[in-house]
DNA sequence: CTTTCGATGATCT
DNA sequence: GATCATCGAAAGG
């Protein structure tokens, strides 16, 4: 893993997910931009690693710059990037991309012609990459994933985290401020 | 424009 | 049996 990466992904899940904003995700060559984030810390009652390693977590608690993926309410797929220190179950959920490469592909996928809805939501944005349960645990600097550093440190607005019932007063969403690929409801300008 | 609701399966109680 | 880090279609204003 690159030192920009690891330096990156070694910091909490809420100064990862901020400093992710900005990146390239590629898998086979398909993605974009990463525009939205969210933050699941340890000792987060909203993390799914909050009651400890179980099955479905295990990758949470393995080493930084994996991919934990899950299924959400029975029908679509979640990627987390695994961070901190391994053992501490820290991840940051990828919730939004700007499509750039392979748009044809994703607009196959996704069964839409609308950019803003190719990856906008972590649903959509798995749909998007061919993200499953088949990635769970795949190193995202190696083949068939990229993670591109960005050229210049975005513009990140903050806001709470969506669709979580508990500890929903954390402001632990980051976004790429003013973009219009980030998933409803739309963080502030 | 906004709100409501069904789908669908693993995990948790 | 209830909950859930979601999405899209349908219904309502």
């Amino acid at each position: 893993m690159s030192p920009e990466l690891a330096a990156i992904l070694a910091r909490s899940a809420r100064d990862a997910a901020r400093a992710l904003v900005g990146w390239t995700l590629l898998k086979d060559g398909v993605g974009g931009v990463v525009v939205e984030t969210e933050a699941y810390e340890p000792d987060d009652p909203a993390s799914h690693s909050f009651p400890g390693p179980t099955r479905r977590n295990a990758t949470m608690f393995g080493p930084p710059g994996r991919l934990y993926v899950y299924r959400s309410y029975g029908v679509h797929w979640c990627a987390n990037v695994v961070c901190s220190e391994e053992g501490t179950g820290a991840a940051v959920l990828l919730r939004a991309l700007e499509p750039v490469a392979g748009l044809e592909v994703m607009q196959e996928r996704r069964r839409t012609a609308d950019l803003r809805l190719l990856c906008a939501g972590p649903g959509r944005l798995a749909e998007a990459l061919d993200i499953s349960d088949v990635d769970d645990g795949a190193a995202l600097d190696q083949p068939p994933f990229e993670l591109h550093a960005p050229r210049s440190s975005p513009d990140v607005v903050t806001g709470p985290r969506v669709g979580i019932r508990r500890a929903v007063e954390r402001p632990w969403r980051f976004a790429l401020r003013g973009s219009d690929f980030v998933s409803r409801p739309r963080p502030r300008a």
